[in-house]
DNA sequence: CCCTGATTCGC
DNA sequence: GCGAATCAGG
């Protein structure tokens, strides 16, 4: 494989988003993520960074500060078995394009309605609600064919539309799901019962 | 173990 | 210039 100008561009492009080698690699195919390094450092943007001009630096850090304090986290619901099945089902099911993306207020809660046991939103906790919108901003919009063994396969959006996606964020370990998206689809029958109307 | 980017250095 | 190997770190 050779660095064409086209494959420059999207190195370069998705390396500007912020994506990681590994995952610039797996796009542009035939190379490895060491290539991806080794010619982003020869580009001389290593520094990823500076946009181009302007970008007051300042990030402090926290990017989730939705922490309370008591940490209640290993919930594992006990009917939840982990479900092995991956979220094939992508058959479009003829439906309404809901705009799910452009978020206002409400229907930010992801999926169509097949894949995973989609949680009513009055059942999902408000830290998980608000991890989850955050999350998805970040998200890194894979494909059913870039899922892997530790990407999130939380679908996002409407299958029936091409706004649809998958999280792709790394996925909790033995989970099919990030941290954030574990968040709501895992929780305690207790706390559900509680939230439910 | 999984992943990240950084660096080296033979080709 | 290229990128595998390696390093350093999360």
């Amino acid at each position: 494989m050779t660095w064409t100008d086209e494959r420059v561009e999207t190195l370069k492009r998705m390396w500007s988003e912020g994506q990681s080698a590994s995952q610039i690699a797996k796009e542009l195919g035939g190379v490895t993520r060491n290539a991806v390094i080794g010619k982003v450092h020869r580009l001389g943007l290593s520094n990823r960074v500076a946009g181009t001009s302007a970008e007051t630096e300042a990030e402090p850090e926290v990017v989730a500060p939705p922490d309370p304090e008591p940490r209640r986290e290993p919930p594992e619901p006990v009917h939840a078995a982990a479900p092995p099945h991956e979220p094939e089902p992508v058959r479009a099911a003829a439906a309404a394009p809901a705009p799910v993306v452009p978020i206002t207020r409400k229907a930010i809660i992801p999926a169509g309605q097949p894949l995973p046991p989609q949680p009513a939103l009055n059942e999902i906790s408000p830290e998980a609600l608000a991890s989850v919108r955050e999350v998805e901003k970040r998200a890194r919009k894979i494909t059913l064919m870039e899922l892997t063994e530790r990407t999130c396969k939380w679908p996002i959006g409407d299958p029936a539309t091409d706004d649809f996606w998958f999280c792709g964020l790394p996925s909790q370990p033995g989970k099919p799901y990030c941290e954030a998206h574990v968040g709501v689809a895992f929780q305690p029958m207790s706390a559900r019962r509680d939230r439910r109307r």
